[in-house]
DNA sequence: CATTGTAGAATTGTCGACATTCGACATTTG
DNA sequence: CAAATGTCGAATGTCGACAATTCTACAATG
């Protein structure tokens, strides 16, 4: 279990990390898969992580599994004491909602930032082309919810890379990646069930795309946090029905 | 030079880290230490940074050096490119205009959060009373802008601790100790000169609390943004004065 | 002259061992 | 019997050494 590649597996060919371009270490992996573990439920909330367990776990040794903690810790997904350990955080569905309500505010912001750039021109057509391929895909009715959520991230992701704001690129990136946000928007989609949430979406970016290429910001920002809440009621209402538990009414801010 | 408290130093008080009080590590004292120098400008951006070096400057081994690395990079202040080492970024005028910008979404959002809990009544009564005493530093003349700063981040605090969302709480708490913002904030204030500034930031504050009162989630956030956005201003125009450089207009966002 | 290849040096990544601290349980004391 | 204290085991914190990679300089070649 746990296929981390070890350092011993040694390959002739390199890994090929050229200048720029960020190698997967160890901690990395052991971050992911341990990550992943506790988004699928393996680790219960409250659960305590022994440090020497992980590294047995993954034939690695303390050092490297220290690191993976603490990367856990800056995603969210466990919470550290010192001199006492790591444990994990519970995954309410009001903390999933919380996160959604997070994107919706800093991806606005992005959104915002890129309205205001004049030079952007390339980002933009880029935008627009990725959002008409967001229409059609939507236009057919038998579409996986997976790709669907997928392509609207990389629009997103387009967005925001030419926010020009290196905090919050990296804010959202490193969401995308690992976090409770990464599971749910990539793993395990909880909305884009039915073809008229996934046309409305596509809408929605188009809109989006087009406020930006109006330079308008405010609109850009307005319909950037529509389309997140939609998709957090989305969510809720799908997680309502999976886990049978009560969302805080005060979670689902609007406009 | 670097007075870490270094391991051998066995005090015979131990220092009393009773249960949920976070104990002061060595990482990060080493952290904070190593985070206000580079913000102090004592390292300059794109410089590396060694950890044998660092180890040695601190009388620390290069385990719980590389954990502080790590911490900054979590804070923003260094960059890390794996097998290459650490760098630290250079701080420009427009990344401390975002992360004014990004500080304005985040606690927009914790207001809009507040407002909509109708369980925290002594939470705004609390916020009232600490609005009254910013009313009333602001009406005198000769407030020091340090001291003033320090009461309006209290005042945040105070609403945000009440927000109800673990994960906000922690990334604006983060933000508050160690991060680019912590230090403009508290160390370095850089706003808050003068009276008239000190007197719109305590009427604004008054105004938060008050919509919140009245659960007007909407208008709070409104009030939260324009507070940052006009301190953000002020920030920029001393460190335009103070550093001669110019600021890319895109980041001047209003509303 | 620019480019490529190759040593050597410096730095990061990893590991095992030891020191210290924390929590739990047993014991003592009022 | 309750509370405080002492002891013990297990986990985290720290350290030094080794392995692997990357960087730098320099030489060889077209």
């Amino acid at each position: 279990m746990a296929s981390v590649q070890s350092r011993e597996t040694t390959q002739t060919t390199t890994p090929r990390n050229r200048r720029g371009e960020r190698a997967r270490t160890i901690p990395e992996q052991i971050a992911d898969h341990l990550g992943i573990a506790i988004l699928n439920g393996e680790y219960k909330g409250g659960e305590r992580i022994s440090e020497q367990e992980v590294a047995r776990l993954y034939a690695s040794s303390r050092g490297p599994v220290r690191e993976a903690i603490r990367a856990l810790e800056k995603r969210g997904l466990v919470e550290l004491f010192p001199r006492r350990g790591a444990w994990v955080v519970d995954i309410t569905l009001d903390a999933i909602a919380d996160i959604f309500n997070i994107r919706a505010v800093l991806l606005g912001l992005a959104a915002r930032n890129v309205a205001a750039r004049p030079d952007a021109p390339e980002a933009i057509a880029e935008m627009l082309s990725h959002c008409s391929g967001l229409r059609v895909q939507a236009a057919r009715d038998d579409v996986d919810p997976v790709a669907f959520a997928l392509a609207v991230g990389r629009t997103g992701g387009i967005m925001y890379r030419q926010c020009a704001t290196p905090h919050l690129i990296r804010m959202l990136r490193d969401q995308n990646q690992g976090s409770l946000w990464g599971l749910i928007w990539r793993e395990r989609p909880l909305d884009f069930f039915t073809a008229e949430r996934r046309r409305e979406t596509a809408q929605d970016w188009s809109d989006i795309a087009q406020a930006i290429a109006q330079r308008d910001g405010a609109r850009a920002e307005r319909v950037v946090r529509k389309a997140l809440y939609d998709s957090r009621d989305g969510a809720m209402a799908t997680l309502k029905v999976l886990r049978g538990e009560t969302v805080d009414p005060a979670k689902f801010i609007r406009d």
